[in-house]
Order: C-alpha cells, then sequence, then structure tokens
DNA sequence: ATCCTACGATGGACAGAATCCAAGTCAATA
DNA sequence: TATTGACTTGGATTCTGTCCATCGTAGGAT
C-alpha cells in the first residue's frame, strides 16, 4: 500500500475518510488524472464526497509537495503524484496519454546567462510531444 | 508592416476586417497575449468585433501554424506569433511576465531511446521558472 | 469511553475561459 | 452585380475552478 498516506500521517496532516480515498486513488506511476477524474474515482469509494473537498485535498498536496500540477493543452490541470522523483512528460500529439520520462542532461544548463533577462530561474519544466505506438 | 498578413492572404485564409485585425494586433516579437487582450485590442479598432470571431481567428492562426498557443498556470492561454523562429519561454512566477528565450542544446537528444515508450517523439517545449527582476 | 472544538466537508452559488449555435452578413469569384 | 458559401455575431452553454456559510467529525483532553 502507499507510502504516500504514511508519509502525510507522520507529517500531521489530519487525516479523514474523503482524503484518504484521494490520496490513494493518486497512488502510482504514470498516474495523471484530472481533478474531475479524482472526483469520479474517489465517488466510487464515496459517493457522497464533493468535488470542492477534491479541490481542496488535492491544493493541500500540491503546498505539501507530494503531488505536482501538470498543465496540458487540455483544459483541465492534471495532478501527477509522482512529485519525489524529478521527471518531465512524454505526450501523444493525438491521444493525449502521457508518460513520466528521465531525460538525461540539465535544461537549466542550456540557457546562458544573457538569455535570462535579470530573472532568478530555478526550474525548466520539458514537455515532449509525438504519437505513442497506437496512434502511429 | 506585416508579412504575417502577406503569408495568409498567399496560404488562402479569407481576409476580412475582423480577421486583418486579430493578425495585426498578434504581430510583433515578444508578443503573448490572452485571447481576451487580443480582443480588447482589436475592439480598439473595430468596436464590434466578437469574442468568438476572435477564438476563432486564433485558432485557425495556430492550426495554420503561424501562432503558437503557450499554456500557463491557472491562467488564459497565451498567444504568440513568434512561431516562425524556434525559441522557449521564461515565465515569472510571480507576475507571469513571459519573455522568448533561445537555450543552447537540443532536448530531443537528451531522450534516450528507452525512454520514448515506442513513441515517435517530434518536439520538445521548454518552461523555465524564476522570479522576474521587479518580482525578486 | 466520552466530550470538545478547531479543522475539514458539503453543496450551491459564483466566476473566468472557451465553445456552440442559429441567424445575419459579406468577400471573392464569375 | 449577383451569387454563394464561408465568416461573424451575441447570447446560451459547457467546462474548470473558487468561495462561503453551515454542518460534521478527527483526535486530543478528560
Amino acid at each position: 500500500m502507499s507510502d504516500l498516506l504514511e508519509r502525510l500521517r507522520e507529517r500531521g496532516w489530519r487525516m479523514t475518510s474523503q482524503r484518504r480515498v484521494v490520496a490513494e486513488v493518486l497512488d502510482g506511476d504514470h498516474v495523471h488524472l484530472t481533478a474531475d477524474e479524482v472526483h469520479a474515482r474517489a465517488a466510487e469509494r464515496l459517493p457522497e464526497i464533493s468535488r470542492a473537498t477534491v479541490y481542496n485535498a488535492l491544493g493541500e498536496l500540491v503546498l505539501l509537495g507530494e503531488v505536482v500540477e501538470v498543465v496540458t493543452e487540455g483544459r483541465a490541470k492534471r495532478y501527477d503524484p509522482n512529485a519525489h522523483r524529478p521527471h518531465q512528460h512524454l505526450v501523444c500529439s493525438s491521444c493525449g496519454t502521457i508518460r513520466d520520462v528521465h531525460p538525461t542532461g540539465d535544461p537549466l544548463a542550456d540557457l546562458p546567462a544573457e538569455e535570462r533577462f535579470g530573472f532568478t530561474v530555478s526550474d525548466a519544466e520539458v514537455v515532449y510531444r509525438g504519437l505513442c505506438p497506437s496512434c502511429a
């Protein structure tokens, strides 16, 4: 089962049935659900859970650094629980499938000082696009 | 004046006063307007232009490859007309300001075959995040 | 085990972004 | 200039996400 729940409890996150279900739904690799998808799956086990609760829980998990928000071309944000290991995303241009990938090299090193315009650059996010095997 | 308009005409894009104004508003470097900002600026010259028309025109420009959609956190999509020259974006985490940047190196080369999961990878998009001089 | 209470959950209202649609208008060609 | 199919309009609608007043409950205190 999940060490996500374990970690959350240790960090003093007040545990409720709703929060537990949200965390369980999000547990795993290559999981990139929208808030509504999280709500739908959570509602299978806890039919009365409200959308606001799911949004609250997701927001807190993001603040705690346990989940990362991924912005894609679709309208809804996606939530990625694989926050403990840095990774980038590979997206199928046709069907939207997302895989976690681990490129070599550091994109930050590829941005010379004169291209930084005085910004304090702290992070680089890479999205690879292409066609997945089924869509090719 | 704009070679954007020129190119569009050559490619058989039916020209209307509304489309011309949208294309003119988008013309230039370091332009990253939201659809609503495009609408506002277009309406200065063509007060009756509707939002739907702006959205239609923007969508077509994207399909034609003349404009790129840039998705930023939690806000409206931005439209970047600088599509003819490859570049990446540097975004201020605080105020949302966007700059075009040109990193060295090729992120595609940093994604080994065993990390491609059989995808035909065609493109890599990099978003650098940090604080701009005013927000730091 | 029970009580307390601050924190969390609820759901309906609300807001912003984008899309849809039926009806009216007009650019481009003949 | 007449025609016609593509374009525009604006209001309704959908989709995401947030807010808020009220109700419920997890977990420490007794």
